[in-house]
DNA sequence: TGATCACTGGAGCTTCAACTCCACTGATGG
DNA sequence: CCATCAGTGGAGTTGAAGCTCCAGTGATCA
């Protein structure tokens, strides 16, 4: 409930990118270690990360992800939009086009209250949030 | 995201009857047309709904589900919970037993908040909300 | 008491997200 | 150039959520 694994993997992985983002690149194996992601799955992650326009990745020696741009500068929104296309459509909570504010179906107010507050969440977080936390990605045993 | 597609049937199911909570039970066939759930699904929500003591189910002529109580004493929460356990523990974003706001992983704070604001609405909201709409169910058309 | 209604609950199917595997390609350093 | 590193991308597997089917049971009415 509330993000799916691979929008979690997503997050994890942007959240260590930032972490490390003055430190040079990290390759997925450091990725699927420090985020604590599936190691064959992280390039799928990484892809859509890539795609989007996120994540910038180089081959070969020395090779590996960064983000593509600072961290302050890449919302919550963006990442989860790379991994989760429609993910900032406000759906209805009936399954139905046909449902506005003018015109809502019953569960209308409760459930775009829940929407919202997703949304001002995730289009005003960035990953400075998870920056500012220091270079540890992990809590200190 | 944000709901499993059985917790949004369940609040769906929770809503109808809440509209018709002075009106007398509502059958699975009524519950699977107005709530807009897959027909032979509905006796599968229904149950855990009925196990949770959250709707009460009779069955024969004239049988049918209602409220087990008044709207207002129902919260989100208590229906989500009721198809979905573990929906209000707080899990941490990187898949850590031990992170807490003492020692917090990276993504501790940002992903705090989102839960925070998801269970005051779910703690807060109840089935009022939905009824106060009145006994129409869908939009108007 | 029989007919019918409507929930119950188990068994099984379907679908898709999550995950694995691996051959390929591009980059770098020696 | 060759060896090695590291991302790319297609193909396939898996498990759980979502959904279907149906025989069983309890309640009501005539």
């Amino acid at each position: 409930m509330l993000l799916t694994q691979t929008a979690e993997y997503a997050l994890r992985a942007m959240a260590v990118l930032a972490a490390r983002w003055s430190t040079g690149r990290v390759t997925s194996s450091q990725l699927a270690r420090d985020a604590n992601i599936p190691s064959h799955y992280v390039s799928k992650v990484m892809r859509r990360l890539v795609v989007a326009g996120l994540v910038d990745a180089r081959r070969g020696h020395h090779g590996g992800f960064r983000l593509a741009r600072a961290p302050e500068e890449i919302t919550f929104m963006q990442v989860l939009d790379a991994v989760d296309f429609q993910s900032h459509e406000k759906h209805c909570a009936f399954g139905l086009g046909a449902c506005d504010p003018d015109n809502p179906c019953i569960l209308h107010p409760a459930y775009s209250a829940l929407q919202d507050c997703f949304f001002a969440w995730a289009e005003s977080t960035t990953l400075v949030s998870a920056r500012e936390q220091g270079v540890d990605v992990l809590p200190a045993r």
